[in-house]
DNA sequence: TGTACATCAGTGAACGCGCGTTCACTGATGTAC
DNA sequence: TGTACATCAGTGAACGCGCGTTCACTGATGTAC
């Protein structure tokens, strides 16, 4: 036995992940800096580089880790039958809108995603597709083709309403961008 | 007169403007520096604090210009009679989403706006408002609370789309994004 | 008319600061002989 | 059994660098007397 725990270091180094995850999705990539993510995850700036190669790894590494996790809930509601509508108004909720850290990180950090390297948008581009592929699946009616096209078109929707809720500073007009967008995402869903 | 012809400070500020402008819109607000800004207008980096007060300042002014500049299209749009169709089919087009820099600013930096100050978020919430009832005006039928609904909704899956089509890593999807989300947003802009 | 001063856009070096990253070291434990 | 060495997760100070910002200064022109 060392002299830590068995298995310690992969919780140090899932705790650093969730920390990450956090802080990037409520404060965006680039405005978040390594020192802070350790302080916060009770470590000193050194540790870091037993677990991580690079900032620009531990960005690749929380992005697959979100994604595979928001994957991991598509897949659930798909095995427990829950119908599209349910996952439309969830994520164009005012909850999920105030709780960016925990949110989608698509909507989160998409923009930014696009100007990091080849690797990273690999990454995203990957867990995307599977994403389109579930909520695909969760569609009812029409031949595989044409649930992906909606399923498509849903997720743009949800992604871009969901981002200008959250940057628009008056209350009333973000309801009524996530309200419309239910509204448009529902119509989009169901239709023929 | 003075040592620079009449006009000059303020073609000076125009051109820091537009510089940054660029910049913010291709590599993101927190990844651009002053430095570079000014270096690429040509000045060195003590002459911006005699046009803006701080960086802040300057991504309000750079915010509000862009926007209204697209605020015009949309206007000279309406008065020329331009179809919505067309606004959609040229939002979502290859061009579009290379050409990020000179593209629409909400796609670009609608999440790092709403991690902004109030002062900034203030100056996108009220553009963005404009532009929402210009694109209203733009559709056809239905009372003005109908329109306004079909703007909204239309708007998120251009933004959403947009941004998704730049962040993926593969060509087919990214064009597959597009395509999918012009017909997403004809059927909402039409709908009943 | 001549001269002293004001104005104004811009220069360029410097400021303190926090960034990502490196590295010599620690100290508790395991292993070899 | 005792001792010398290896391992491993983490410490904490330091590195160079670029950030946003400040400021004393420049130099061409305008203005006052």
């Amino acid at each position: 036995m060392a002299r830590y725990d068995k298995g310690h270091r992969d919780t140090t180094r899932r705790h650093i992940l969730d920390v990450a995850s956090a802080q990037f999705r409520e404060s965006g990539i680039a405005a978040v800096g390594l020192a802070g993510i350790m302080a916060e995850a009770g470590l000193t700036n050194g540790a870091f580089y037993t677990h991580f190669a690079s900032k620009e790894d531990l960005v690749r590494e929380v992005l697959c880790d979100a994604l595979e996790r928001r994957e991991q809930r598509h897949k659930d509601n798909l095995e427990n039958g829950v119908p599209v509508e349910t996952t439309i108004r969830d994520y164009l909720s005012p909850r999920h809108r105030d709780a960016a850290a925990t949110g989608c990180p698509t909507a989160a950090l998409v923009s930014e995603i696009a100007r990091h390297p080849k690797t990273t948008r690999d990454a995203f581009t990957g867990k995307m597709s599977d994403i389109i592929a579930l909520m695909a699946a969760q569609m009812r009616d029409g031949a595989a083709a044409e649930r992906r096209r909606r399923a498509i078109s849903v997720y743009a929707t949800m992604v871009g309403a969901l981002q200008l809720s959250r940057a628009v500073n008056d209350r009333k007009l973000s309801e009524e961008i996530l309200e419309n967008a239910v509204e448009a995402a529902l119509t989009l869903a169901n239709r023929p």
